[in-house]
DNA sequence: TTTAAATTTATAACGATTCTAAAGTAGAGT
DNA sequence: ACTCTACTTTAGAATCGTTATAAATTTAAA
């Protein structure tokens, strides 16, 4: 429809052919208002319902770690047996509900600035991760 | 030899018989000065090295996680296809060297103070986790 | 010593992710 | 529009860390 030449360019623009399977895997993930968490089965799942030709999860798999590549998503820090991404791509934190499992985003006035005042030498900072775990009080 | 009535006594107060594999891995873990960090494959290994009875890797895991259950382990909340652990169940942060693929203690000093200011109703907090990734700078 | 429950073990199963190699597609050059 | 080649998709196999299974062994209570 209509966005799709934005997505056509910005693949074009990484140096990745504009696919419909990318076409369609970048709309579903960034044609929206709200940044989000997902899986690679939250993806292939949301896959299957927009749309009658299926994507193969070889495809899924290649896609995702191509966008993570080019920096349009992020991989979050997190102990589980499956990898969780996130659409927004700045600098921010995370509770983790261990009940329903998912990521929740905090925002910079959500955490007091974080200062890291030890360094090794011949090594730099690349990121800097929190992760705040959660679960139902009762 | 010496040290062994000690953690039979931290493995029959805790509900799990010292057998003596739990014990031989018990003298690996925890009988030494400094804490440290390590994987499934890391203790595997350093067990063939230290004893000529092998210890089945199912009762590795099976160890390490009661171990993990008694709170005398931590794991540590990483993107990695291993699962580390940590000998230091105090809370701490970490530096993660992403060349070496190796933990790194930050103790408070290295850290300032860390506040949480969002909440959510009827969750509660149950571990803040910063994860500091690192790289050889040049 | 007897006996039930806990533990160890080898091996199978599992599941997320990556690999393979064959078939299909995009786009540059003509 | 046609050709050609590099890129992409795909189904299925392979990988690998971890967990499950079920039989043999060991612990420790009675
Ligand atoms: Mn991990
Ligand atoms: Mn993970
Ligand atoms: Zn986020
Ligand atoms: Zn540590």
């Amino acid at each position: 429809m209509s966005n799709n030449h934005i997505f056509i360019e910005k693949l074009r623009s990484s140096g990745l052919r504009p696919t419909k399977q990318r076409i369609k895997i970048c709309k579903l993930l960034f044609d929206r208002k709200d940044t989000f968490h997902f899986t690679i089965n939250d993806l292939s799942d949301s896959l299957r319902k927009i749309t009658l030709d299926k994507i193969s999860l070889a495809t899924i798999y290649n896609t995702i770690n191509a966008f993570k590549e080019k920096g349009y998503l992020k991989e979050i820090s997190i102990n589980s047996n499956k990898t969780y991404f996130d659409t927004n791509v700045s600098n921010h934190h995370h509770f983790f509900d261990e009940n329903k499992k998912e990521l929740i985003d905090l925002n910079d006035n959500d955490v007091g600035k974080i200062k890291i005042k030890k360094s090794l030498p011949g090594k730099k900072i690349k990121s800097i991760e929190l992760l705040v775990k959660i679960a139902n009080s009762n």
